[in-house]
RNA sequence: CGGGGAGUAGCUCAGUCUGGUAGAGUGUCUGCUUUGGGAGCAGAAAGUCGCAGGUUCGAAUCCUGUCUCCCCGACCA
């Protein structure tokens, strides 16, 4: 993308609503506009930010064998009513009246709908189990919206539902969410620490809610330090659960050993039993030709969320610092004045080929104000062609994450790591 | 929903107390000079002062109503 095409406009002060900083630095580098309350556009940048998070969580969940569908944001009142959540999810809920005066809602989650769905498609054993899931917006008319994208009314949400026999084989398939969450994060850079959760409106045994440390976090909790420390994944799920880890009011302050902290909920598992597929006479015959409910979970990840967490978690005071895979573009080409216009434009076509997203800022401004763009927007690589070009034909190349500088001449510049990186 | 604050140019804000021609910085546009870290000079465009009503010769300013946004709290991916 050239940035002459880019619909973009930087800001050099704060829009005066944003109180945090990932709120602040979206709003400075054109990726969301407000249009109301809790409510945003996103703009081409963080459009593209949002479906690259969205890509990593979708290939996860690809990996586990959960089937990806697309579920309508609007429903009808009447599964909800014989759940019982009709009433109980109160004013949270944006209820919508058609022509006809029949109730709707906009889907602040999905489980009625799904397990409906399942019930028509599954009538046997056989066909159990089945993970399935979607990512699209959800709405829920929070009392107090804030902080942008983090706490927004509209939201992107990948969530995903199982389907098991027996609880012991929901459990097992909750244990495998759990340990493809901890692998879908970091691949996003994040670690994020795995809290015991109360299982609150959705019901259900077990729950494990995924925060992020950060000092903007919206809730506190206490762990374990080993929990940040030490690589999750290496760990089974047992292992994992056995270490201390309490939010809010559950916070055992006695214990020692135990850091105190804020963190950000980016995702949040339920195994909830048979509290839906009972009410909404979901069922499948077992070997014995018997009627039996599933077992159901349920496991969300907030995609919109995301890209204001992982702000929080890679900025400094210049601006975003994107991990690679993240980044709305890889690698920015500047030209540090008309005169290398050219030369910038056949690199930029060369670079398209082998990478996708790649920019180019081809405006007519100082070198100066394109770098502090190229910071603020937080893309991983700048590529500057400019005086030392011209004297000793070398590209420079400027690492974003640690501000280090490479000269590199052509084939150098050929053979590149620009994937190398981590902020 | 309770408590607090704010709506004036794209953005940040002054002006409101004490009524009298609508302001600044930044951004935008034009021209020239520039071109290695948000360049310089000159010029220009840009606001029914959130909306409605009232008081007044006259309202951004005073009064009434209303809408919206933000912050603190209880709920949540």
């Amino acid at each position: 993308m050239r940035f002459s095409n880019l619909l973009f406009n930087s800001l050099k002060e704060s829009p005066k609503e944003a109180k945090i900083v990932s709120h602040q630095l979206m709003l400075r580098s054109s990726m969301i506009q407000q249009h109301t309350s809790g409510i945003y556009t996103w703009l081409p940048l963080g459009f593209k930010v949002l479906k690259n998070i969205e890509e990593i969580v979708r290939s996860n969940q690809d990996q586990i064998g959960c089937n990806e569908m697309l579920m309508s944001t609007i429903q009808s009142s009447d599964l909800w009513t014989k759940s019982g959540r009709y009433a109980d999810y109160g004013k949270e809920m944006l209820r919508i009246k058609d022509r006809h005066d029949n109730e709707l809602l906009y889907g602040p989650t999905n489980e009625e709908v799904i397990t409906d769905l399942f019930s028509n498609y599954v009538n046997s054993y056989k066909g159990l189990p089945k993970y399935v899931y979607h990512i699209q917006w959800k709405f829920r008319d929070e009392i107090r919206p804030r902080f942008g994208v983090m706490r927004g009314r509209e939201f992107l949400m990948k969530d995903a539902y199982s389907f098991d026999l027996d609880h012991d084989k929901a459990v097992k398939t909750y244990q495998t969410f759990f340990m493809c969450y901890l692998k879908t994060f970091k691949e996003l850079g994040l670690q994020p620490i795995p809290v015991k959760a109360a299982t609150g409106a959705i019901g259900g045994d077990l729950s494990h809610e995924f925060q992020i440390l950060a000092k903007t976090g919206e809730s506190e909790l206490a762990y374990d330090p080993e929990l940040v420390s030490q690589d999750l994944l290496e760990k089974s799920f047992d292992e994992i659960t056995s270490m201390y880890s309490a939010s809010d009011e559950m916070i055992d302050k006695s214990k020692s050993n135990v850091v105190i902290g804020r963190g950000i909920e980016v995702g949040h598992i339920f195994n909830f039993g048979t509290k839906y597929s009972e009410p909404l006479e979901c069922y499948v015959l077992n070997n014995e030709g018997k009627k039996v409910t599933p077992y159901m979970g349920s496991y969300g990840i907030g995609v919109s969320r995301l890209t204001a967490a992982i702000i929080e978690a890679f900025h400094d005071d210049k601006g975003i610092k994107w991990p690679f895979n993240i980044s709305p573009f890889k690698i920015n080409i500047i030209s540090s004045n008309d005169k290398f216009i050219d030369i910038a434009g056949e690199l930029y076509d060369t670079l398209s080929k082998k990478y996708i997203n790649i920019s180019f800022d081809d405006r007519d401004l100082s070198l100066g104000r394109k770098i502090k763009d190229s910071e603020l927007i937080g893309i991983p690589w700048s590529l500057i062609i400019g005086k030392n070009f011209d004297e000793k034909n070398e590209f420079e190349v400027i690492n974003r994450s640690s501000g280090e500088k490479f000269f590199v001449n052509k084939q150098e510049l050929e053979n590149f790591q620009f994937e190398q990186y981590t902020p």
